[in-house]
RNA sequence: GGGCGGUUAGCUCAGUUGGAAGAGCAUCGGCCUUACAAGCCGAGGGUCGCAGGUUCGAGCCCUGCACCGCCCACCA
């Protein structure tokens, strides 16, 4: 099957990617480059995706990740590895629960009233509906996920494996319940883990408020402080430090807790610190983990005064229930003002948890939960990175992830919302008993009204870290399993380190015995221009889609207006001032090329849409016109055998095979701005700048066996520049290898010798190229001479104001032999790139002439009625000047008695060369510049 | 309080074994050279955050400091 070409014509002068990249996708699929067979006798290459929540938009991030792993997928797949990439969504328990739960208040629906299994109901609804969308938008990015394989974490297959996890990390004592304080979030009304809890730098303005307690033998008061008075209606006793001179006699007394009026004893413990504010702490032990832990030193009630959303309850004074917390505070410092017992106010910063989703003030709460015993866990997982199985990228982050699994307490699993996976756990009504079982146990099936399955669901995040592996269908031994598991790589963002990472390696190791993936990359943080971190809240996200199809102004408005931020009027000038006609897209190529040249091991990039116009469009544009014109010259290829190689033949094939290997190996240390910057050199500056220009000629060669050596050597070129750029810009080179090939089959311009392809049809399954060895060091120095000689003659035109269409004449006077005999092959190269009419060898020096002093050669140009004493005089001493710099570091350098004695030898002798060179350059320089001045 | 990253040309950033500083954009001058003016050719521009130290030699290694960004931490 013939592939038909891209309906973009080779005619149009500018790269349109909005007409091309569907139609390019659609071909990835038939042909199946997104669905992946298990190929015998290959090597394989496995990333499992990080799974986006199902209520997300693809952001930037996403942009740059799936950037990042799309480019590793294609290169392994053209490399010849059974290269999977599983791609899949996250239920995302509160979040999507919140989500659905706006979409039903809109509806005038409360949930509560709806109950859990219609809103369960909603919830899939909508799931089915919206939750793939982001998964449509990497296809947009040009991703090629095997799609057959999509898996979502509330799959059957992928819940069984949950419940399985829980079953066993149960059975061997990892996975326990009990009361314990936990944060709780008043708003979504559910337990979060420590992770899940952000504080502010610094944190929130707020008070300090001393409150007096009188001692109950009416001898006096203690003064405690604190930060949250409300809570002090759960007070159970006040401590003290141990070692304190000032309350030691007061300890074992009582207190009586005021607009409580309960008697509390006053205990000692040296969590207190003796001179922090009174010395005296107030205990809340259902309130505060610390005292929490206090009040089971000392076998303390632990009163819990508030409900489950906020309000004052259950152990409260009757008349504060149903009070806000924030209200109760304060009424409850009113009261204590009214009563004097209030002692003073302090502004103070305080450190507040807030709940990453909903943004409440946490509440530690007393509660019964379920949690993962950490330390043995974490304790393989250390080992892993220790002992090298696993490897972090860039390494900085091994210290982190290690320093976090030794300190980390246990892991709250449980949560009090809907959506999620049911917790695999079954109470007895009357006995109390526990059976934890991965299907409804036989005793719950028999007698369903005696027993009751647990009303909680797991931490999302439970299920993700089962993710490597219940994508490939464990618990069962699967073919997948088998053969793609452990993955390869892992790429993710820095900020679910401990959420994710590791724990999927501690799951991983526990289930499976073995890493879940070798490598872990992780990506840099997207900043806008000022450097500030993108996020929807601050409104100055760059919405990748925009970039790739273009938005009007009004669409780009949006982020911005919805956010709301304070700066928002100046962002919108900004945003009219550089994109008054709104944003032209410029395709997902350009997207991808300008994340990845960006993307270097520092811990952030900054992005702004001009980016994508100066970085990726102008390249892909670039290539699409080189490509162009490459095809065109191709189109009728000259037949029979070619000529022997001119010296750029060999120059630019040995510029190809260093440009892979260097590709090759920015890939395999993921730095991919190298791997992007060696490739737009190589294509911009040697392919594009030098070499066509110097083909163009040869192009239209009368000799055929001339045409046909560059002719075959573009070819080469240029199939092996496809390829290697394939894995950043797929697209783009998809569409230009559909035009290329046809022309190299029909001319028979395949089989040169870096093109290897195993598919002639797909861009995405064609070789990625090789290095073939062929640069040498000295093959590059001597092209890199005729360069400098080129420039030589180029920077004098230009001053001399000559314009680019007058031919010059060039006389060269070579130092020796060898570089005669270099410049000999090269005359000719310099010649068409210089623009020369002529170029010679001469034996003396010339008269008249334009003078340029190389260390090879002494150039000579003949400027004719050109010449002008006054800008060549101008010209020579800026040359004398930098030379005389030279000389001066040189001497000072070889005068240093310390240098030549310690400094290695052949660091020596080549400052020595370099004065001696320097020296003859100034000795000619003065000499021409005495000669013109005898011309004025 | 502890830790991480950044500080290099007007702007955005490379610079991964220490041997006289690079790119893109912007600026200036010249070119419609038949793939590309979204291009080509040429030029200017940097005491590599500050202060010390190690070294014959430091953008790179060590110490301290400053500023920006981020992470972790139970001082009420």
């Amino acid at each position: 099957m013939a592939r038909k070409n891209s309906s973009l014509s080779l005619d149009q002068k500018h790269y349109i990617p909005a007409q091309i990249e569907s139609e390019i996708y659609a071909l990835w699929e038939e042909s199946g480059v997104t669905s992946t067979k298990r190929t015998a006798g290959r090597p394989t290459y496995t990333i499992v995706i990080p799974p986006p929540n199902i209520t997300g938009r693809l952001h930037m991030g996403h942009a740059l990740n799936n950037t990042v792993q799309d480019a590793l997928i294609r290169f392994k797949r053209m490399d010849g590895f059974d290269a999977l990439w599983i791609p899949g969504t996250d239920h995302a328990g509160i979040s999507t629960q919140s989500v659905v739960k706006k979409h039903l208040d809109a509806e005038g629906i409360n949930y509560l009233e709806l109950g859990r299994e219609k809103t369960i109901e909603r919830i899939w609804e909508w799931r089915n509906k919206y939750g793939d969308q982001i998964l449509t938008q990497l296809r947009r990015m040009g991703c090629s996920c095997d799609w057959s394989r999509t898996r979502f974490t509330m799959d059957e297959m992928l819940s069984r494996a949950v419940r399985t996890a829980f079953k066993r990390l149960y059975d061997e004592g990892l996975i326990y319940r009990g009361k314990y304080i936990v944060n709780w979030c008043p708003v979504d009304r559910t337990a979060l883990s420590d992770d899940e809890v952000i504080t502010t730098d610094g944190g929130e303005p707020g008070h300090l408020w001393h409150i007096k307690y009188p001692l109950s033998d009416g001898s006096g008061y203690v003064t405690v402080a604190t930060t949250r008075p409300e809570t002090m209606l759960g007070d159970t006793a006040i401590a003290v430090n141990p070692k304190d001179p000032r309350y030691q006699k007061i300890v074992g007394q009582t207190v009586t807790l005021p607009l409580v009026g309960r008697e509390i004893p006053v205990i000692a413990d040296d969590y207190v610190e003796k001179d922090f504010g009174s010395g005296c702490l107030k205990v809340t032990p259902a309130h505060d983990l610390n005292d929490f832990q206090i009040s089971r030193r000392h076998n303390l009630p632990q009163l819990n005064v508030m409900n489950e959303d906020g309000t004052m309850g259950e152990h409260a004074p009757k008349k504060y229930h149903g009070m806000d917390r924030f209200a109760c505070r304060e009424v409850v410092v009113e009261e204590l003002s009214a009563l004097g017992l209030l002692a003073g106010i302090e502004d103070r910063m305080t450190p507040i948890g807030r709940a990453q989703r909903s943004r409440s003030i946490i509440e530690y709460r007393l509660s019964d939960q379920w949690f993962v015993r950490m330390q043995p866990l974490a304790q393989q997982a250390i080992e892993a990175s220790e002992n090298g199985e696993i490897h972090l990228f860039p390494t900085r982050w091994e210290k982190i992830y290690r320093d976090w699994l030794m300190n980390t307490r246990d892991w709250c699993i449980s949560r009090q919302i809907w959506w999620g996976h049911r917790i695999p756990a079954w109470y007895h009504k009357a006995t109390g008993e526990i059976l934890v079982a991965e299907e409804t146990p036989a005793q719950a099936k028999l007698r369903p009204e005696e027993w009751e399955q647990d009303k909680d669901v797991l931490d999302t995040w439970f299920s993700s870290a089962l993710w490597p592996y219940s994508t490939m269908g464990w618990p069962d031994k699967t073919e997948d399993l088998a053969r793609y598991y452990p993955t390869s790589l892992l790429s993710t963002a820095k900020d679910i380190i401990y959420f994710w990472v590791a724990r999927m390696v501690m799951t991983g190791l526990q289930f499976t015995g073995r890493v879940p993936f070798r490598q872990v990359y992780f990506h840099p943080v997207i900043c806008d221009a000022q450097g500030e971190t993108m996020s929807k809240s601050r409104g100055n996200g760059i919405d990748p889609l925009h970039v790739i199809e273009g938005a009007g102004v009004a669409e780009l408005e949006g982020p911005i207006r919805e956010a709301r931020p304070e700066n928002m009027e100046q962002m919108l000038v900004e945003l009219h001032r550089s994109y008054p006609g709104g944003f032209k897209g410029v395709g997902a190529d350009a997207l991808r090329l300008t994340l990845l040249s960006l993307n270097s091991h520092a811990q952030q990039v900054q992005l702004s849409l001009q980016k994508f116009e100066e970085v990726g469009q102008k390249f892909v544009d670039k290539l699409w016109n080189a490509s162009r014109f490459v095809i065109q010259n191709l189109a009728e290829a000259a037949v029979g055998k070619p000529a022997a190689p001119a010296i750029e033949d060999l120059w630019i094939l040995g510029r190809l095979d260093s440009t892979t290997a260097s590709v090759r190996s920015a890939f395999d240390r993921f730095y991919f701005s190298e791997a992007v910057a060696t490739l737009y050199s190589f294509f911009w500056d040697d392919v594009c700048d030098w070499y066509v220009e110097l083909i163009k000629p040869r192009m239209k060669s009368p000799d055929a066996a001339e045409r046909r050596r560059a002719q075959e050597t573009l070819a080469e070129v240029f199939s092996a520049l496809l390829r290697l750029l394939h894995p950043v810009i797929p697209y783009i080179t998809e569409a230009l290898w559909g035009h290329l090939q046809p022309v190299l089959a029909r001319h028979d311009l395949l089989s040169t010798p870096g093109n290897t392809a195993q598919s002639d049809e797909i861009c995405a399954f064609a070789a990625y190229p090789v290095d073939l060895r062929r640069f040498s060091k000295t093959q590059d120095d001597e092209f890199e001479l005729l360069q400098r000689i080129v420039r030589e003659v180029r920077n004098t035109r230009s001053t001399a104001g000559i314009a680019s269409n007058v031919s010059l004449s060039l006389l060269i006077l070579p130092k020796n032999e060898k570089w005669r005999e270099i410049i000999e092959k090269g005359k000719s190269v310099i010649e068409r790139s210089a623009r020369l009419k002529s170029c010679a060898f001469c034996c003396e020096k010339q008269n008249k002439m334009a003078v340029c002093v190389l260390e090879e050669a002494d150039l000579f140009i003949n400027l004719a009625e050109h010449i002008d004493a006054g800008a060549e005089i101008r010209r020579n001493q800026t040359a004398l000047a930098k030379v005389e710099k030279d000389i001066v570091f040189h001497q000072s350098k070889l005068q240093n008695k310390s240098f030549m004695e310690k400094a290695p030898e052949h660091v020596r002798m080549e400052q020595e060369h370099n004065l001696a060179e320097a020296e003859l350059k100034r000795a000619k320089l003065l000499q021409t510049l005495a000669e013109l001045n005898q011309l004025l």
